[in-house]
RNA sequence: GCGCCCGUAGCUCAGCUGGAUAGAGCAUCGGACUUCUAAUCCGACGGUCGGGGGUUCGAAUCCUCCCGGGCGCGCCA
């Protein structure tokens, strides 16, 4: 009966580097972190190699004979050693490779790590009154998957929905809402109503000056912190909206630890000023109240109360950042905000660090590229949206036509069709690099096939259907012999990278990692499968060997699924 | 004008801190379902890595200039 020796368990590929580069560095003078150990371009090269150059440079050494050197000098337990060139590759035995991947892939820690950080993500924050359209899904998605990598790494994570709910627009808001607003209209369709008011304020407020000095007006008392008509007005459109918002949340299966707009920190204001002018970074300009940055290398500077006496986005932002340092003493703390706002990102925190605010070093701006139309950039005024519940339910009537089609004896369609129109918008979002601008395509977006989330729920599926077709339990890892699948090579190494790839995504902050290596896991997976039957070989031992390999694909492939924020189907 | 981001196969994209013959998916073409779900698998086709120069034993990757696209540049957020 094989046991795993304890080094082996937690977090598979993991053991066989550690040893590598313990054994690399005891041959050189270099440390093991200085040692860095690739992927090899080509499979048959093996799981990991080492570039010999700099490595001979420092000992005065031709590469090549020093990596044949090193490969008939060397001995590591499991590892055979090549020398190819100026390369040293390192092969896994193939059954070694087994028994350590399935052992750690069958623990409920894998892929885990213990960083222990407290780590604040805000995401998502869409404006009050406003739909939630395309672009907002790129926060969503990245920021949840993002919190949910960082808790697997052991992070205590606050999720922070940072309500864009203040601010002058709601002047707008109100001052339209008490000139053409409709009560049935409000109750009927909150957001769509509010929309309309704030398209028609922008129309009529080109030709009525009188409705800009309402609106300012109307900001102003909000900002009174009185409770007037205006406040009340303005509380209610929040509920409101929050309501829908919170639809699409559930849908996307998101959740937050702190709903906190902007208003939130609208007590603390008058104090954050104040703070500022005590830091004495505080300079008038027309009437208006900036910090000079240029001393940062910012020219624009950055502009903490207007001529009007009201408070602006950085106000509140600063504000914001302080409240929860005092609040959480974060390690670090992650805005997931599109890359158009870097300047003012750029700004605040060159702001606090003028006052001496030393821990906005801890403050990391996440941008991530603009979703476009091909008629170009989206724009709620100019109509040119496309509001993020049209796309899911467009997803997810396609996703019900192919479920009727291909598996018209599914227990429960629907449901099926939610998880997999829902997983194939969201793996689409995520398995590109976050920093590129993505034209929005509706036939690559509602596409189930090739490298999409829906091929990996099929999967997923297909392990599932198998485990269930055997119709016996499932053998724990103690009573299987993992030399039986040592053909699965392919797969046990995609699978065996996944630690790695959760710990890179997290470092990098690019779920994309993740969904590339899922990637991987799934082709190998699907490969394995249709190569090796499970069930009906009539050799119990290899079955059993089989089918806890399902099981790890199975278990892997929910752990990165669940990561990303795609739903798991157990039928498709 | 200044600043930031992007430019890899017909299309959409990977390519990790510079390393071995630049990889996937889609599309196209050709194979594989009486066998655990063909939302799959196997194969073919397809690239002067936007262009020039530089650093290096080695550059898609680093530096520089140019071209093309996007975004931003105090009283919006």
């Amino acid at each position: 009966m094989p046991t795993p020796p304890s080094s082996h368990q937690g977090n598979g590929l993991d053991a066989f580097a550690t040893r590598i580069r313990q054994s690399l560095a005891e041959a050189s003078s270099l440390t093991v972190d200085a040692i860095l150990l690739e992927r090899p371009r080509q499979e048959l090269h093996g799981e990991f190699a080492f570039p010999c150059f700099r490595f001979a440079k420092a000992a005065g050494k031709n590469p090549a004979e020093l990596a044949s050197a090193l490969a008939s000098t060397l001995q590591i337990e499991d590892v055979e050693l090549t020398a190819v060139g100026p390369f040293l590759n390192f092969s896994i035995h193939p059954s070694a490779l087994a028994q350590v991947v399935l052992a750690s892939t069958l623990r409920d820690d894998f892929g885990c790590a213990q960083e222990n950080l407290t780590t604040i993500v805000e995401f998502s924050s869409p404006n009050i009154a406003k739909p939630m359209h395309v672009g907002h899904m790129r926060t969503t998605v990245i920021g949840a998957a993002l919190s949910r990598i960082f808790q697997r790494l052991g992070h205590k994570v606050i999720r922070i929905n940072h309500l864009g709910d203040w601010g002058s627009q709601f002047g707008k808001l109100v001052a339209a809402w008490q000139r053409w607003g409709s009560e049935e209209a409000l109750e009927a369709s909150p957001i769509a109503h509010l929309l309309e008011l704030y398209v028609h304020f922008h129309k009529e407020a080109e030709t009525d000056p009188s409705l800009a000095e309402e609106a300012k007006r109307a900001f102003q008392e909000l900002e009174s912190g009185e409770d007037n008509l205006t406040r009340a007005t303005w509380k209610r459109f929040t509920e409101l909206s929050l309501r829908e918002f919170q639809r699409v949340y559930d849908r996307f299966g998101i959740t937050f630890d702190y709903v906190r707009g902007e208003s939130w920190y609208e007590n603390q204001l008058q104090d954050v000023l104040a703070w500022l002018e005590g830091c004495g970074v505080l300079e008038e300009d027309d009437g208006a109240f900036i910090i000079d940055l240029s001393e940062e290398g910012i020219k624009t500077p950055c502009l903490v109360k207007t001529t009007h006496g009201t408070t602006l986005y950085a106000t509140r932002d600063i504000a914001a950042a302080k409240s929860r340092w005092e609040e959480f003493h974060f390690d670090q703390m992650l805005y997931v905000v599109g890359a158009e706002q870097t300047l003012h990102f750029q700004q605040f925190k060159a702001a606090l660090k003028k006052c001496g605010a030393s821990w906005q070093e801890r403050m990391e701006h996440i941008p991530f590229g603009l979703i476009r139309l091909t008629e170009g950039k989206l724009s709620t005024r100019e109509g040119r949206v496309i509001s993020l519940s049209e796309v899911l339910d467009r997803a997810v009537d396609l996703a019900q036509k192919a479920v009727e089609e291909k598996n018209p004896e599914l227990a429960d369609k629907k449901k099926v069709a939610e998880m997999v129109g829902v997983g194939a918008v969201v793996f689409h979002d995520l398995k590109h690099q976050r920093q590129k601008d993505v034209i929005f395509n509706w036939q690559e977006v509602l596409s189930f096939e090739g490298d999409t989330g829906p091929y990996l729920q099929y999967t997923h599926a297909r392990c599932c259907s198998i485990l269930r077709k055997a119709e016996r339990p499932i053998p724990s890892f103690s009573a299987i012999q993992p030399e039986l699948v040592q053909d699965g090579r392919d797969l046990f190494v995609a699978m065996g990278r996944l630690p790695q790839a959760i710990r890179d995504a997290g470092q990098k902050r690019e779920p994309m990692i993740l969904a590339q290596a899922l990637l991987r896991i799934g082709a190998a997976g699907n490969a394995f499968y249709r190569e090796h039957r499970v069930l009906g070989t009539g050799d119990e031992e290899l079955e059993k060997a089989r089918l806890a390999t399902i099981d790890a694909l199975r278990r892997t492939l929910a752990l990165g699924l669940e990561l990303l924020g795609v739903p798991v189907p157990e039928e498709m």
